[in-house]
RNA sequence: GGCCCCGUAGUUCAAUGGAUAGAAUAGAAGUUUCCUAAACUUUAGAUGCAAGUUCGAUUCUUGCCGGGGCCA
């Protein structure tokens, strides 16, 4: 809003000045250092060949310009090649009242194109870990930032049922598993069957020390155990369709599936669509003769079949191995394929950790060299490991931070935080725990959601739990503490919730925080570009920042502060839409009171 | 061995090639007649190393060092 009209002013500017149509886009503003006067900063380096002149002349020149022939610039300096804008009171006040009117403010228009993004893909073979969560929740905001840059959004979850690791779970169940359930042991389904798949793991690794304790060779003993030997045996059994193997498999899935779901609604996560691999695994096949008849890919020797990736700078990659089987990136040619069907989107974006960063590399190139028009929409949100500070998660040494074992303890540490703050006393319990829930996710969500996601992070227990400063909490604390206000102004006797007529001269604070408003939809267009939650989670707490510190230098209610209280009732009520428009984004939900 | 990602205050994170590198937290010192002190204010503290590109480099290029990942 306030920016575009100062950046279509400078194009103006250029073309009046320099006979230059300079495009829109090629403009940016920056804000103003505090040090300076002003509040945008166009840098005027970049145009030193189009103005011909030295960098103060020109910054002048363009000054000069946009003070004479708009009214929202009232003021400027430049000082060496950076050109400061002041915006006059008026256009402060202006732009707060459009905040404070418009109802979809921060909501931009429809633009009538799809988008998908998968996320989640867990395993059924054990619960969902804090890695998962990271995916979980970056896929989310991800979803919920492009809907609101005007996408249609399918959020799907490719579940992967299938393969040798389920089968390790049906076999150490059917062994030891006395055909106990999920209710009889009194543990969620996921986590029964994820019990069974350490127990395969530990039994396996009894077998191969005592292979190499026989002067077996370490590699072959991990080939031959036996273990590992029924485990192949039993996917053999599950592909050929054998009842018996597909009946268990239905059961321990259907388990898992049940514990998911939990889990899901625990984190306030949903999907429009699940795929399963069990029924895409055998897609692509037709790709890969396409592929042939098109000379995309080409055939060795021993049957197998190839891509040559060397113009991209990648090598040659297999898509069918000789005896005729598929691989993995097979199904997921089929599967990409499959999805644009089901849903014809422009972009498809995968939520996927980054040790997967070559596989997509090579995935896209193939699309693309099979001529899919798509193809150029297929995005990989890569994103960095969580560690832990004793170091990697590693599953099958038990140093895994359980999803539902970490949301529980976050929920309870809410509850102690709370309950010693000796402020809810009046919630009843129904309250309390929504309450609760809603600060302990939130404080979760927002500790793996602000950092950059294509970066490793280190998760500590201790920091995510903590509610004070860079935290999910202190921003759900600033939107209950501006309800408040917003509640109180309802009591009093105001005429005009805004009347510009009362407003006056605005001071630093007042502008500072109107400035950070209109920088929302900024935030919300670049989180949408790069795909990234971080952006918007900055930007909710620099505002909640912000506010705290106007309402410290500037009390509301306060007898000498009257003669602006309708103007500053505004100015809160607008910085609580947008603080909750922006933690929606986030899928962090904000408590009116706590 | 080949390719990819990451190195910023004690710690965890920021910074479209822009001005004196921002926050938070831990440390030091303060603030409550006014919304709800889960708050606010002040203070000290950092770009792995070495070159190059240019008006200007945390950012781009190259080499080295360190951490992680992928491919046989």
């Amino acid at each position: 809003m306030l920016q575009s009209e100062i950046i279509t002013a400078i194009s103006k500017a250029f073309l009046a000045l320099f006979e230059h149509k300079l495009d829109e886009g090629e403009i940016s503003l920056q804000p103003t250092r505090k040090e300076f006067d002003g509040k945008y900063t166009f840098v005027i380096f970049p145009y030193l060949k189009i103005t011909k002149s030295n960098p103060e002349g020109s910054g002048k020149l363009v000054g000069d310009w946009l003070l004479e022939n708009t009214a929202f610039v009232s003021n400027y300096n430049v000082v060496k090649g950076f050109l400061n804008l002041e915006i006059a009171d008026q256009k402060w006040v202006d732009t707060l009242s459009t905040i404070s009117t418009d109802e979809n403010f921060g909501v931009l228009p429809a633009n009538g194109k799809k988008v998908m993004v998968e996320f989640s893909s867990p395993n059924t073979n054990k619960p969902l870990h804090l890695g998962h969560l990271r995916n979980n929740f970056l896929g989310d905001s991800t979803s919920r930032i492009l809907e609101a840059n005007g996408y249609e959004v399918m959020k799907v979850n490719l579940v992967n049922d299938r393969g040798i690791h389920i089968c390790k779970s049906m076999l150490a169940y059917r062994k030891s598993g006395n055909n106990e359930t999920p209710e009889e042991a009194g543990v969620k389904g996921d986590h029964l069957v994820g019990k069974y798949y350490v127990k395969f793991d530990q039994e396996y690794k009894k077998e191969i020390a005592t292979l190499v304790e026989s002067g077996s060779d370490p590699e072959a003993a991990k080939k031959e155990a036996p273990s590992i030997l029924a485990a192949q045996d039993m996917l053999k059994k599950w592909e050929e369709g054998d009842t018996e193997t597909v009946a268990l498999w239905e059961k321990l899935n259907d388990w898992v599936y049940d514990g998911f779901d939990q889990t899901y609604a625990t984190m306030g996560i949903q999907f429009d669509k699940m795929y399963q691999e069990s029924k895409t695994y055998l897609l692509g096949k037709d790709l890969v003769s396409e592929g042939l008849d098109k000379n995309v890919f080409f055939k060795k020797d021993d049957g197998s079949i190839w891509v040559d990736l060397a113009e991209q700078g990648m090598d040659q990659k297999l898509v069918q191995r000789g005896d005729g089987t598929a691989v993995y990136i097979t199904q997921d040619m089929g599967t990409c394929e499959k999805k644009h069907d089901d849903f014809p989107f422009e972009k498809s974006v995968y939520v996927v950790g980054n040790e997967q960063d070559y596989h997509f590399k090579v995935l896209f190139t193939i699309m693309k060299k099979l001529g899919r028009s798509y193809a150029d929409g297929l995005y990989h949100l890569s994103y960095g490991m969580v560690d832990l500070p004793s170091g990697k998660m590693k599953s099958r040494e038990g140093t895994v931070v359980d999803a539902d074992d970490l949301l529980q303890e976050m929920f309870d540490t809410a509850e102690k935080h709370t309950k010693e703050l000796g402020k809810i006393e009046d919630m009843e319990g129904e309250e309390a725990r929504n309450l609760y829930n809603m600060l302990g996710l939130g404080a979760l969500k927002y500790f793996l959601l602000k950092v950059d996601p294509k970066k490793r992070m280190l998760f500590n227990p201790q920091e995510s739990i903590e509610f004070q400063g860079h935290t999910g909490p202190f921003i759900q604390y600033s939107h209950a503490r501006i309800s408040a206000i917003v509640r109180r102004a309802k009591t009093l006797d105001i005429s005009e919730i805004f009347d510009t007529s009362n407003v006056g001269d605005l001071n630093q604070r007042e502008v500072d925080l109107i400035y950070r408003l209109t920088n929302y939809v900024a935030a919300l267009k670049e989180s949408a570009e790069e795909y990234s939650p971080a952006v918007m989670a900055q930007y909710v707490y620099d505002l909640s920042k912000d506010y705290n510190g106007f309402y410290q230098e500037v009390p509301i209610f306060k007898e000498d502060n009257k003669d602006k209280l309708s103007f500053r009732i505004a100015l809160s009520a607008a910085t609580a839409r947008t603080l909750k428009r922006g933690m929606d984004l986030l899928g962090i939900d904000v408590p009116e009171r706590m």
